[in-house]
Parts: structure tokens; C-alpha cells; sequence
RNA sequence: GGUGGGUUCGUAUAACGGCUAGUACUCAAGAUUUUCAUUCUUGCAAUAGGAGUUCGAUUCUCCUACCCACUACCA
């Protein structure tokens, strides 16, 4: 939920500055591939309509080779592996960054001895002389090293007192001094892969990045990477921090264990782990696409009137990063149902009769379609989600065969009994029916749930008119009798 | 621990120094209905605390509290 929002506002910031948007992904993780993710987001975009200017080629795949449409192909790191070494050495011939080589177990150790005794080890200006760099070891040393070892990374070399004054254009001015930051690695010869901050900035910067909105969890690096945007010389981009999504009760940011322990989805579509583990996803879950997204564009924003509903042409209209606010957004699952309950409303009946008809046939039922779609207008605003038809309105397809008890113990009485009987086999129609009570001034309420009793087999639901319109009189005299010999009274 | 960010009804938010702090969801009550649901009406409910600036502070400043993020050869 929280990528698909960040899409979101990046999708509908582009569209109303008449801008591209771009999708690239950043794989440089080696060690956390996970296979399927990316089609995996490219059917989430695809579905929640936010669609890529740039990124994806005429079969929809992550485009790998450049064209008119895709200028800076290719757009997954993994295959721009070639790209970024190069940076990463300019910047250490300009002192922007130096060559390290210290194993993952001395930097562990290092880090273990600085907190036995309260403190914590930062890899920057004050302990980068006494570690094994570039800028400690004799330049003999270093080339012997990285020729002869392929664990050794590039870091950025990080100023030791240094003032670095940013601009968000959610949050305004932030100051940050850079002692309080890391040498952070760059560039992996491990796996000749750069990590996320030097892939970013390189690409970026390539791909003619304007606005970088993204979310508040990447705020602290923000310093990080206007250093790297000076010492490369490039101008950079305008970025904007969004608020995080968080969970519905309690504190913390919203992660996908929430859903299955609340009973809600927190994936667009469902996902299966490489585990095996099932996520639940809106779109199984019934959600319409549109009322997803319009959901998700009022978590953190708003458009400054009291309009809520918005069209995804209307959200790019109405957008705009000013209205996007400062503090995490508490998801609340019992607002998405309404907003699905209201795109439900707005969608035709012809449409949603025909998302019906698969679930009457899962339950054994062929109806016919004007049939179905006359059921749907009669119930659709019973309704939050097309799965919810079946419950509300399964009688008008099929007799019930069993009967809730403590609404049969409270209708199902000789006296009911004896008029609803006669009501219904004197009248030919449910408003002769009706009239025929009235004119015998019986109690209207226990007689109608008595029939309503025997044709759906409890006492609340749809109006017994409507009922009766549907399964017709012969129907309903044949469940009446049914009920007769069934029901003890 | 350090650094940064945040704080208006339960939740999402409005009010960018000036109305009785508005709206939506949820919840409750009433009306309507043959029941249930819908619909309509009404109601409950908030500026974290403390200083300061000001004629006037939800809004600006500072302090405190609390919450969150980051603090990886992850993104």
C-alpha cells in the first residue's frame, strides 16, 4: 500500500506538471531478490491504472533496450551494473570517497567493542584514520588490495564538520550537520553492484530526474545525497518527503503482518511469498481499482475542499505536493470499505451484474443475465462489495433449506401461519396481497415475516414484493408449503 | 543512546494570526419501512502540556512530553 501511494503521488505530481513518469527498479540488493516481485509491481501499477510514461516496452515488461519511448533503457539497476563504477571512481579521484577493506567481521567487531562500552561505532571522519582505506594504507598497499581482494567497497567520505542545508518541499528548510552522518559504501565489488544512494543519484541524474518524492523513511539520507549531487557537480533534483502510512492501531509503520492479524489487505494484489506465505490483496479482496487508489490519495493529502471521491483524472487536477501533510497517516480499514460501497453505487448495473454471474456460478446457479442485472439494481445499495450480493439476495436464486431457528420460534405461530396461508392464496400479487392484510386487519408484521420466514428463511432481508417479483407466486406458494410441512409451529 | 521528523474529535483531515474549531468514516438516538439494509435528521467527540510574541495563537517562537523514522557492503 505505502509503494503503490508513493507511485501515486509521484504519477499524479508528473501528470499535473505535464511530466513523465518513470519506473525503474532498483535491484542492487543481490542477496534480497525475490523472484516475481517486479511483474508483481508492474501488475499493481497496471491494475490501479497508474500507468508509466517511460519503463515498460510494448509487451509491458521492464524495457532493456532504448527506443524512442525508452531513452535511457535499460531501467532495472541490475542491468546498468556497467554505469556505475565509473562514477564511483571519479569520485574517488576527486577525495569524494576512498577505498575500503575492511572484512564484515572487523567492522562487526568494531562495532561490538564501541558498545561494550556505551558507545556507537560510526565509520566517518573520527575512526575512518585507524581503519584499513585508501586514505590509511600506503598506496602500494591499496593497489596490491584491490587486485588481489574482491570484498572491498567504495564509501563517501563523509565531511567531518560540516553544515548541509536542504530544502523539502513538504517539510521546508532542514539543517544537518554532517558529523552525525556515516562514510556510507557506494559501490560493492563484492557483486559490482553500487547500493541504493549511488545507483539513485547516478540514474537520476542520467534519466533527468526533476522531483524525487518519495517517503519520510529516506529523509535521513537526504543529506547523503546532496553531498553526492555537489561532488559530482550535477544539478539535482527537488525532492519531497511523503508522511508514512501507519498501521491502524497502535503505533508503527504499517507491514504486512497488520493486515492478516486485522483483516485487511495491505497489498494491492495478492502475493505469494517465495515461502509460500499468502498476502491477501485489495483487488481479491473485491476492491475496485478506482476506489483504491482514490483511498490511498486521501491517506496523507487532500484537496483543500469537501469533495472525496475523485476519478484518477480528477486526482491529477486537484493534486498538488502543498496539500500533502506533514505527520504519518493512520490507515483505517472501515473508511476503504466505504469508499469501495460508494464506487460500487456508481457503477452500472450491466457491470456489476456481470462480476455477479461468476459468483452464482461458483454456487451452482445459472441465471439469466437481465434476470441477475435487475436483482443487482434492486441490491446494490445493500451492498460494499459485489461478493457481498450473494448473502443479501442467494433466496431470489435458490428455496432455502433450513430456517433460523429463533426467527422461526418467534413467527412460525398457527395464528401467523393460518393468514400468511390465506393471505398468499388469495391474492395474485404481492401488492393484492398487501391490501387483502390490510383490509383483514391483520398485523402487518407478523404476517410478512412469517412469509418471509418461509421464503428465505429468516425474518429480515428484502421487501416481500420484491421477493415475490422475483421467484413469482408459484414460487413463493411452494415454499410456503414447504415450510408448512417442515416447521414445527 | 545519537540525528532528523512529527503531534487538531477514536480515525482521515479543514481552518496558511480573527465566526460557536468545519467535514467524512465509525458509534449512538430518532424518523421512514412488513423485517433487515438503505435514506433522512440529530447527537457524542479534538487543538499533547507549559511558557513567550500579539489587541487576539490550532496557526509564530522556545521548553517539556509522547510518537515515528534513520542509525547495514537493505532499499
Amino acid at each position: 500500500m505505502g509503494g503503490v501511494r508513493t507511485a501515486l503521488y509521484n504519477y499524479l505530481f508528473a501528470k499535473k506538471m505535464g511530466g513523465d513518469f518513470i519506473l525503474r527498479i532498483e535491484d542492487t540488493d543481490s542477496h534480497r531478490f525475490v523472484p516475481g516481485a517486479e511483474e508483481y509491481i508492474i501488475e499493481s501499477l497496471r491494475w490501479c491504472g497508474i500507468l508509466p510514461d517511460e519503463g515498460l516496452d510494448a509487451s509491458g515488461k521492464l524495457a532493456e533496450t532504448a527506443d524512442a519511448r525508452n531513452p535511457h533503457a535499460p531501467y532495472r539497476q541490475s542491468q546498468r551494473r556497467g554505469i556505475y563504477r565509473k562514477y564511483a571512481e571519479q569520485l574517488v579521484e576527486g577525495g569524494y570517497a576512498y577505498y575500503a577493506f575492511d572484512t564484515a567481521e572487523e567492522l562487526e567487531k568494531e562495532r561490538s567493542t564501541a558498545e561494550a562500552s556505551g558507545q556507537t561505532f560510526i565509520y566517518n571522519a573520527a575512526t575512518r584514520g585507524s581503519l584499513r582505506n585508501s586514505l590509511t594504507l600506503s598506496s602500494e598497499e591499496v593497489n596490491s588490495l584491490l587486485q588481489e581482494r574482491t570484498d572491498w567497497t567504495i564509501r563517501f567520505r563523509m565531511p567531518a564538520d560540516e553544515l548541509v542545508a536542504m530544502d523539502d518541499i513538504i517539510r521546508g528548510h532542514i539543517d544537518v550537520n554532517t558529523s552525525t552522518l556515516d562514510d556510507k559504501v557506494l559501490w560493492k565489488r563484492a557483486d559490482e553492484l553500487p547500493t541504493y544512494h549511488l545507483a539513485n543519484i547516478v540514474d537520476d541524474h542520467l534519466m533527468e530526474i526533476s522531483h524525487v518524492i518519495r517517503g519520510e523513511e529516506w529523509l535521513p539520507s537526504l543529506p547523503l545525497h546532496y553531498l553526492l549531487y555537489a561532488a559530482f557537480g550535477w544539478e539535482r533534483p527537488e525532492f519531497a518527503h511523503l508522511p508514512l502510512l501507519l498501521k491502524p492501531v497502535g503505533n508503527g509503520k504499517l507491514s504486512k503482518r497488520d493486515g492478516d492479524k486485522m483483516g485487511f489487505p495491505v497489498f494491492p494484489l495478492q502475493w505469494t511469498a517465495p515461502d509460500g506465505q499468502v498476502s491477501r490483496g485489495y483487488r481479491e479482496d473485491g476492491y475496485f481499482p478506482d476506489a483504491f487508489v482514490n483511498l490511498l490519495a486521501m491517506l496523507g493529502w487532500n484537496p483543500g475542499t469537501e469533495q472525496e471521491i475523485f476519478s484518477l483524472q480528477e486526482l491529477v487536477e486537484a493534486f498538488s505536493l502543498e496539500k500533502v501533510g506533514k505527520s504519518g497517516a493512520k490507515f483505517n480499514p472501515e473508511k476503504a470499505k466505504w469508499f469501495n460501497k460508494e464506487y460500487l453505487r456508481m457503477r452500472s448495473d450491466e457491470e456489476l451484474a456481470d462480476a455477479f454471474m461468476p459468483i452464482l456460478k461458483e454456487h451452482g446457479i445459472s441465471a439469466d443475465e437481465s434476470y441477475v442485472r435487475e436483482v443487482v439494481t434492486l441490491i446494490k445499495e445493500r451492498a460494499n462489495f459485489v461478493r457481498d450480493f450473494w448473502d443479501i439476495a442467494w433466496y431470489l436464486f435458490k428455496a432455502p433449506e433450513e430456517y433460523v431457528e429463533k426467527d422461526a420460534a418467534k413467527f412460525w405461530k398457527a395464528e401467523n401461519v393460518a393468514m400468511a396461508g390465506e393471505a398468499l392464496e388469495k391474492t395474485d400479487s404481492a401488492i393484492a396481497m398487501e391490501e387483502y392484510i390490510r383490509s383483514m386487519e391483520w398485523p402487518m408484521g407478523k404476517v410478512m415475516n412469517c412469509i418471509r420466514l418461509a421464503l428465505t428463511g429468516s425474518s429480515n432481508g428484502l421487501g416481500i414484493a420484491d421477493i415475490m417479483r422475483f421467484i413469482g407466486r408459484e414460487e413463493a406458494l411452494a415454499r410456503f408449503h414447504r415450510a408448512e410441512e417442515r416447521l414445527i409451529i
